[in-house]
DNA sequence: TAGGCCATCTGGTCCT
DNA sequence: AGGACCAGATGGCCTA
C-alpha cells in the first residue's frame, strides 16, 4: 500500500464501523440508499440479516449460526449486532496484519519501490519471493562450492572473463541484489511478472532479451548455469537472460498478469 | 467493457 | 466458549 499510488485503499476500519452504524440507525428509521462501497456495509445485507433475525427465528439462513436458538432468543437485536461488528472487526483486523506483512515482503523483494511504479499484486509478491528465496539459496550453494574448491587450491581467481574464479556467475553479472542490496535495483514489476510467466519459452541463446531487468538490457554472452539444484522437478526451465537465471514456475495459468 | 485485484462480510471449521 | 483461520460471495476500483 505505501508505494501503491494508483490505487485507494478502502475505508480503514473505525469507518467501516461508522458507516455501518450509520446504515443501521438509518435502517431503523426506514433507510433506503445505498451507502457504502462494500457489500456488508450496504444498509440492504446486513440489515437484511438482522431482519430476517427479528421476523423468523427458525430461518435457515440466520445469520450468527453459531449462537444455539436458545442464544438467539436471548440476545437482544443489538447484541447480535454487537457480536457481528466484533467479528468483522477480528477479521479486518486479521486482514489488514496480513496486509502488512505483506508490504513487508514487497519492501525487501528486488524489485523498483516508487511513485511511479505499481505495487506488486500479492501472488506476484509470493511468486517473486519464491523465485528470490530459491535464487539466493543457490547463489551461496554455488559460492560455498567454488570457496572449497579455491581452498582446495583447483580455481584461480578472477573477474570478468571466462575464468571468473569463485565468484557465482550470478554476482559477477550483478543481476541480484546479492551485492547493491534491493533498494539499488530498479527492476521494473512488469519486467518481473514477464520472467514468471514465460515458463514455456526456451533460451534460443545466451544473449537473450533480459526479462528481470530494466527493458532493454542485453547481456553479454556466458556458458550455461546449472540451476538443475534449484527449486521443485519441472520447474527447471530459466529465464533466457544470461544474467539472471532464474528458476520459473511450471503454471503460466497460475502466474498473474501485471499492469503498466 | 471485460478482467484483474482488492476489501469486506459471512459462515464453517479447527484450535486453545 | 471464544478466537483464529479459511474459503466463498459480493461489489468497487482500475486498466487495457
Amino acid at each position: 500500500m505505501d508505494s501503491d499510488t494508483s490505487r485507494v485503499s478502502r475505508p480503514s476500519s473505525p469507518d467501516v464501523e461508522r458507516i455501518f452504524l450509520a446504515a443501521m440507525k438509518k435502517t431503523v428509521h426506514g433507510f433506503s440508499g445505498a451507502v457504502s462501497s462494500t457489500q456488508g456495509d450496504s444498509p440492504t445485507d446486513i440489515p437484511a440479516d438482522l431482519r430476517s433475525l427479528s421476523s423468523n427465528d427458525d430461518d435457515d439462513t440466520l445469520s450468527l449460526k453459531m449462537l444455539s436458538k436458545k442464544d438467539r432468543k436471548l440476545l437482544s437485536e443489538n447484541e447480535l449486532q454487537s457480536i457481528r461488528l466484533k467479528i468483522n472487526s477480528r477479521e479486518r483486523k486479521r486482514m489488514h496484519d496480513l496486509n502488512v506483512a505483506m508490504d513487508g515482503l514487497r519492501e525487501v523483494m528486488p524489485y523498483a519501490h516508487g511513485p511511479s511504479v505499481r505495487k506488486l499484486s500479492k501472488i506476484a509478491t509470493l511468486l517473486l519471493a519464491r523465485n528470490y528465496i530459491l535464487m539466493l539459496s543457490s547463489s551461496l550453494e554455488e559460492m560455498k562450492r567454488l570457496e572449497m574448491r579455491r581452498l582446495l587450491g583447483e580455481v584461480s581467481v578472477g573477474v570478468g572473463g571466462v575464468n571468473a574464479g569463485p565468484v557465482p556467475r550470478l554476482l559477477l553479472a550483478g543481476g541480484w541484489p546479492l551485492i547493491s542490496g534491493p533498494s539499488h535495483l530498479l527492476l521494473s514489476p512488469e519486467s518481473l511478472l514477464t520472467t514468471a510467466a514465460s515458463s514455456s519459452s526456451t533460451p534460443s541463446h545466451s544473449t537473450a532479451k533480459c526479462t528481470i531487468l530494466s527493458p532493454g538490457h542485453v547481456e553479454a554472452p556466458l556458458a550455461p548455469v546449472q540451476w538443475s539444484s534449484v527449486g521443485a522437478p519441472g520447474e527447471g526451465s530459466l529465464c533466457p537472460c544470461s544474467v539472471c537465471r532464474l528458476p520459473r514456475f511450471g503454471h503460466p495459468s497460475s502466474v498473474p498478469r501485471f499492469p503498466k
